[in-house]
DNA sequence: GGCAGCATAGTTAACGTTTTCTAGACCGAG
DNA sequence: CTCGGTCTAGAAAACGTTAACTATGCTGCC
């Protein structure tokens, strides 16, 4: 029992400053680069340094004062081409200025991103951006989430909130939108323009935001044209391939009652596509399709797929612009809100009707 | 100048203490409930944390010795389908156990790699992992690496190399590996036995080692078989669809001189597709095409898109599962090898030749 | 009624940096 | 030669936790 020391633990500043036969402020001193030493002392530890190989604690350093430059992206699921995108955009502005930026997942789990940005909140991020809808409307939620922006903020740090509706006017965050409503408005404005009546909209979950507000879209353009509102038409799922073939394939099955699909994201119009060709339908002959996000599958898919494009990966950019902004600059954006706008891209999935 | 201290910073556990009328212990006790605390001094408390929205600093605590329970995921792109399924896989079992997981990107820069892994490193990390072929093999960079490998090992945490080569028989690493050779091989096997004597295979970077070791599969088959090695049918790139695309336009332009196309990579495929739609070539009857990972992709063109089918998200599990066992159960897996096997997946983009 | 033992509480020394402050040494100028 | 300055170097006080010690009432037992 030679101390208390773990044998396994790595050598700290002051190794290297007694391996060196200096003080440990001159170790942190060459380290830094920012106070005058001599060249034979600043030899000696980088040698110590090498040998030892030393590495600083990082933990020690944040907690003396020196801002770690971090950033966080969280987001439910990597998987996702659209929210990968957006987090290129971070990282490429990120990695830029010479800061780090660091993805965490949540699995769509409300609990767990409360968790997520609480941890990161502890470690002191220079900011956490928040991407994709909202699950959870719970006021427990919103409650909880308030306080961590609030509590970001006091903290010099900056919550961003990314394709999700504000918290509320009085909460420091800074908002970045894209435009789900007047995107799946145009989109079946479209559609009906091609003399499409009856459209099975393939939402996401059901208190989702991003899904609600695509849905609210669709409905307004049905509206305006004078389209009877038909609840029977919309379905609930998920955001994946799987649940786009499920839910067509069950509507296939049971009679089909509609000449196109607007499915909510461009993933399940991949699985539409894979339903309808299990009913031998073609697309757009047969059944046309449509999508949302305007991701690279998009072009993939045969016929390629008319689809709402989001510029996620801007996105991504001007999310980390705004958060580093509001660290290095000092400026405020707290109470910042951005619109991007979204545009129909029209392909080869959708004929003419009637 | 009234005082130092920031007006901004949080809340610290002396405040709580303060508030509350208690001492800093009975605060810390509170939270990490491993001591006996009075049940009014233990309401107090709760209340204050709550009132002044205090958040323990994990840096403090970190240097402190409590270990943060967090594991590193590095890779190039989050874009890329084959690898963000493998975070799924290290998100899936890190959470499963109460670890984060934390994703890193390095652009397929490797200094960037290094940066990430020393910072991991400084951060204490309960392990890292790093997934992809390694682009860069200077003596620098293997030096470097393993340095790192080594100190890591040394503060009691784990380097997972994950489809990439060991660093070194005596560099404390758990190496996990996906065979690239053998199902390049089966691959190209399969292509043989279909009639295909002149395939183009496109490579990803030349000195890529998962590239590398694709191609080498590949020339071990056409040996096999008897097929003269054919350099001009190499072709150099990167893995994404634009690569595939520009890389199989320039050929066709050129002239066409092969019956099939061997893409590194699904999404490299892809883009192969689309430079067949525009010199009107059908797929698979003009020219056959198959690719390599089996992302969800291949199952979305048309044809089709036979592929060889790579575990990736098992291939995150298992590293997870090694990375945390290193951890809590004290196992050693130092040195420790596996190899996952993959397989051809027959679909409809490959034709009968001859 | 003194005292071991227990349930709580507080004190204080780490943890590994950074950064002020203090201090010697040396230099040229008056 | 003595006195401001300029260079370097070290000492020591943060930073916010945790955990090992100490300390204080009590309870109940002989």
């Amino acid at each position: 029992m030679a101390g208390r020391r773990k044998s396994s633990s790595s050598p700290t500043l002051a190794d290297v400053a007694a391996h060196a036969g200096v003080s440990p402020a001159t170790v942190s001193r060459v380290l830094a680069g920012n106070y005058p030493v001599s060249r034979s002392a600043n030899q000696r530890v980088q040698r110590s340094i090498r040998e030892l190989n030393y590495s600083a604690n990082t933990h020690a350093r944040a907690l003396a004062g020196v801002q770690t430059k971090t950033i966080a992206f969280i987001l439910a699921d990597v998987r996702g081409q659209s929210f990968a995108d957006a987090a290129h955009g971070v990282e490429q502005e990120a990695s830029r200025r010479g800061w780090l930026s660091l993805i965490g997942t949540t699995q769509g789990d409300s609990e767990r991103e409360l968790a997520l940005v609480q941890l990161m909140r502890e470690q002191r991020a220079g900011a956490v951006i928040l991407i994709g809808g909202v699950t959870n409307e719970a006021a427990d939620y919103r409650a909880k989430m308030t306080d961590l922006a609030r509590s970001l903020h006091s903290a010099g740090s900056l919550l961003v909130l990314c394709g999700r509706p504000p918290l509320g006017d009085d909460v420091p965050t800074a908002v970045i939108e894209y435009d789900n409503e007047q995107g799946a408005y145009a989109m079946t404005s479209h559609l009906l323009s091609q003399g499409h009546r009856r459209t099975l909209f393939l939402a996401g979950p059901e208190r989702q935001s991003t899904s609600m507000q695509r849905l609210a879209g669709h409905r307004r353009a049905l509206h305006d044209f004078g389209v009877p509102d038909a609840p029977e038409l919309v379905e609930h799922g998920v955001f994946t391939r799987a649940s786009g073939y499920q839910l067509t394939k069950n509507r296939l099955a049971a009679g089909q009652d509609f000449t196109a699909v607007f499915a909510a994201t461009d993933v399940v119009a991949a699985g539409v596509y894979a339903a309808a060709a299990e009913f031998d339908l073609r697309v757009p002959e047969d059944l046309s399709v449509v999508g949302y996000d305007d991701v690279e599958l998009a072009q993939d898919l045969r016929p390629r797929l008319t689809s709402v494009h989001v510029p996620y990966e801007e996105l991504g950019r001007a999310a980390a612009k705004i958060a580093l902004d509001s660290q290095h600059q000092q400026l405020d954006w707290t109470g910042a809100h951005r619109l991007f706008t979204t545009h129909v891209v029209v392909r080869n999935s959708v004929s003419r009707r009637g």
